[in-house]
DNA sequence: CGCGCAATTGATTGATGTCAATTGGAGTGG
DNA sequence: CCACTCCAATTGACATCAATCAATTGCGCG
């Protein structure tokens, strides 16, 4: 099963994995399903049975508010990141997951989830910290959303992004692939689709970032931190026992 | 060690626990604190060894951003919430957590809650939930943040507060205290003191609440609930094996 | 009584949303 | 290859919302 190989770097990256415990990762039942552009991959309101793992592709949380359209995308998944494990413990989907672009997700039985909790309390604890680790990005988007202006703002997630992609392998030289709609970049942001739009031009008339297609180029990956005021350490990229 | 029943009966109001699970959490060293209003109970960069539980009065956990002293208040905790089990795996603070009012606050091991995780996985799985529930309602903060009027943010707030309040049995006939000062109440909803107030103001004149000293009373919950198109199935008050 | 902090107010500026076009580019059928 | 369609990106004008600045009021407490 070549398919939870970015979620055993996924969890090698916060800490390393026994012979064993990789092996019980790799045992894991995987059914690889397909998701175009748009599709949704789990629904608000729904009881999953099984959580998912992004392969490849970009995805979201989607939380919806009230009853003229509004949405809010509380997060943003890459590959190797499990986006449902929540699910696991919290029962109802509180959000909706939806794919940005094309995805390969990877579904694994709750059961088997909670087997190896179980099992190996060790790897239990990665997961857990899988969505800890969420948590604290989710913190991070808060403070920005309620605190920063809308270019710092904007300018904190592209920071964020790039060390996730490049984390992953995903990134090039101070450049990656962000497939995202201005639309929904607002609904990430909190703006409108309009205002999304100029904050983005605004920022790339500083000359830190240039933005074309999908593709996303830092100009200089320091002085974009100091004007978004970004401080990496709640992403957890350090190795550490846990 | 009595310190511990607000724990028990959190966790308990999600799933029945055992009576050796019940045995062991009662068996935690407990060290219990008091913090007075404004004291910071844990701090933002520090490597905590133990984690945290309130017992009495109300914390915060505050982000601090930019250099002009911005805070966002990205969750509070009242009785029976285990604030801190997010350092137990993260290791790092990515935020502080402060009292709001006096607080008595127990805090427990690292090594302990551990041996816990891995000598009854069901019981992790219970702490890992209590996180997971503080994740979901981190993510409906966003959205209201992001996405609702102030007046609605506020509306959304006070229902969750009230049934938070309400499980515990903090809550009295629709109403309960809430020491909150309308300067932190702006860090909460991403708001400048000032525009608090008058969000507050324009609340209470619409008749859904009263709020006199730190005594919320509300008018009619279910109107206050269709103002703010609040859902309380995030905050996860029903009881499911987990 | 007076200090100090929280709450409140008014005036003004700045940021953001909304509405309504327009432009641009990719894909499609002729 | 061109006309056409669709959707994303962009723009301008305008209306609202919210932040800021600067007082002032209210209240608990020594």
């Amino acid at each position: 099963m070549t398919t939870v190989v970015p979620l055993i770097r996924a969890l090698e990256r916060r800490d390393d994995l026994s012979a064993d415990e990789r092996v019980l990762l790799e045992q894991l039942p995987a059914r690889t399903r397909k998701f175009s552009k748009g599709q949704e991959m789990v629904a608000q309101g729904s009881r999953p049975r099984e959580s998912c793992l992004v392969v490849s592709g970009l995805a979201a949380r989607v939380q919806h508010v009230g009853d003229e359209g509004r949405r809010q995308i509380t997060a943003l998944h890459i590959a190797g990141d499990f986006v449902d494990l929540h699910s696991l413990l919290l029962k109802v989907m509180d959000h909706s997951v939806v794919a940005l672009a094309n995805c390969d997700v990877v579904f694994t039985p709750h059961e088997r989830l909670l087997d190896i909790t179980t099992r190996t309390p060790h790897l239990g604890r990665l997961l857990w910290l899988s969505t800890l680790i969420d948590a604290a990005i989710q913190r991070a988007w808060m403070s920005s959303i309620g605190r920063r202006s809308s270019a710092a703002q904007l300018a904190h997630l592209i920071c964020e992004m790039y060390l996730r992609m490049e984390a992953v392998g995903l990134a090039g030289e101070l450049s990656f692939d962000f497939p995202i709609t201005q639309h929904e970049l607002g609904d990430t942001l909190g703006l409108s689709t309009v205002h999304a739009n100029r904050t983005l031009q605004e920022l790339r008339a500083t000359g830190l970032l240039k933005w074309q297609g999908s593709l996303v180029t830092i100009a200089d990956f320091d002085r974009l931190a100091a004007f978004a005021d970004f401080d990496a350490t709640y992403l957890n990229l350090s190795k550490e026992p846990r």
